[in-house]
DNA sequence: AAGATTGAGTGAACAGCGTTCACTGTTAAC
DNA sequence: GTTAACAGTGAACGCTGTTCACTCAATCTT
């Protein structure tokens, strides 16, 4: 590690903090060449040597934010041992809290259309790897719950033959789980993740002024269908 | 209508269409002022004589694909007379692949945060407006459903006083329904949104390779919810 | 019908954008 | 100690949204 690398480390660093510094008071938007040129004290140019474009940028600003959003999950305390129903609750409304202090990092995560994985392009950019890790949070959770006291699940002809096939071939991430208790849990992963988008995105406003309530009740309904025993809401 | 009033509607028309190609083509960010300007074979500063600026050029556009949404999915038959569980899948089915067509539009409709209505900030903009009409589709459904055949809700002291005394403020949009009925509505609707979100952003990609089994069992355990009689996935 | 007025459209210009290139110094390597 | 690699600069290119002075035709007024 020579001096020249601990100071390109360190610019590096303070270009990515400059960029979201911006995001988060002006949105994507704000996340301009020269404008993080400028909250470092160097020109345009200058930040070629450290990415290759403008969007590589906000591709490793994503990726970072996927890693802080994770570990800021995981310092809540929603992982390990312990009671697993006040995890859940940890995990949910920890993410729906970031996502509402944090609404433009939270369109750039989980509101852009991410390139399908169909094709021979590689997924294996640190973006992607954080996306898997924050979503393992997610996995590990649910598998947690059902191998400790399994919740009744549908039977796999209730599925269909296709989405069963596809359940079982992702056991493997839910530890061994079968279909229906998979399909439980991303049924569950798709209604937060659905009521957190609307809100976040302000398309609750049509039909409720807050959305607090409302999402306390539908995350007890879910711990309930998990079988953990949670608070009701008053 | 003078001739020239004529010929400026006709304009603005076009200008409208060769931005909407514009987005299907390209997305959002290929709706500049130039490029639209110059597939009307116009100059950039004469598109301001029919909108104030190009953000208001897009809020336009927004209104007019919501209510392109809107007659497309009535146009689907998902609205009057007749079974309600067919309406019922024809506009879940129909919003969904109206998204994967679209992704781009969708991600401008329901993917960007939109203000909320707290302030002094006037609602009755065209946008806004075409957009309730949207929503109507949904709430209108979901009543005559109801109307019809009430499927069970929960009571109002398991949702909490809160969250009642909202739901009870939005029985006149849900033709006097209950709270908990609403509610249940709600859930419905937050599901099915949650479910194209995670489609069309890529976000299920992580666990499913192809969502349409999953988006067809998902739509018929809400159907058998709300009391409908649908075909059970094979 | 003639004159005054409105309005659509143009071309030039401005500031800012992402990006490239030739060019400095400074730092590391042989 | 010389050489090569590298961070950083300033100028430039083509692009963007936006403004302004200007032209020309269509409408309204008298």
């Amino acid at each position: 590690m020579n001096r020249r690398d601990e100071q390109r480390a360190a610019t590096l660093a303070e270009i990515k903090a400059a960029a979201r510094r911006l995001l988060i008071s002006g949105g994507v938007a704000a996340i301009g060449l020269r404008a993080v040129a400028r909250e470092v004290n160097l020109t345009a140019p200058a930040l070629y040597r450290y990415f290759p474009s403008h969007e590589a940028l906000l591709t490793e600003l994503v990726a970072d934010l996927y890693d802080e959003l994770t570990t800021a999950l995981v310092e809540l305390g929603c992982e390990g041992e312990g009671d697993l129903g006040a995890q859940l609750y940890l995990l949910a409304n920890g993410l729906r809290d970031w996502a509402l202090a944090h609404p433009a990092e939270f369109a750039l995560l989980f509101g852009t259309t991410v390139p399908s994985p169909d094709a021979d392009d590689h997924n294996d950019t640190p973006g992607h790897q954080a996306a898997m890790r924050f979503g393992a949070l997610f996995k590990e959770l649910v598998a947690a719950i059902w191998h400790e006291k399994p919740f009744p699940y549908p039977a796999d002809d209730q599925l269909g033959t296709v989405l069963t096939a596809q359940l079982t071939d992702e056991a493997a991430h839910f530890h061994g789980m079968p279909p229906g208790a998979i399909y439980l849990g991303l049924t569950y992963w798709t209604r937060l993740y659905g009521l957190i988008c609307m809100e976040v995105f302000g398309q609750l406003h049509w039909v409720l002024p807050d959305a607090a309530a409302y999402f306390e009740a539908q995350l007890y309904e879910i711990g309930l269908a998990m079988g953990l025993d949670c608070p009701q809401p008053e």
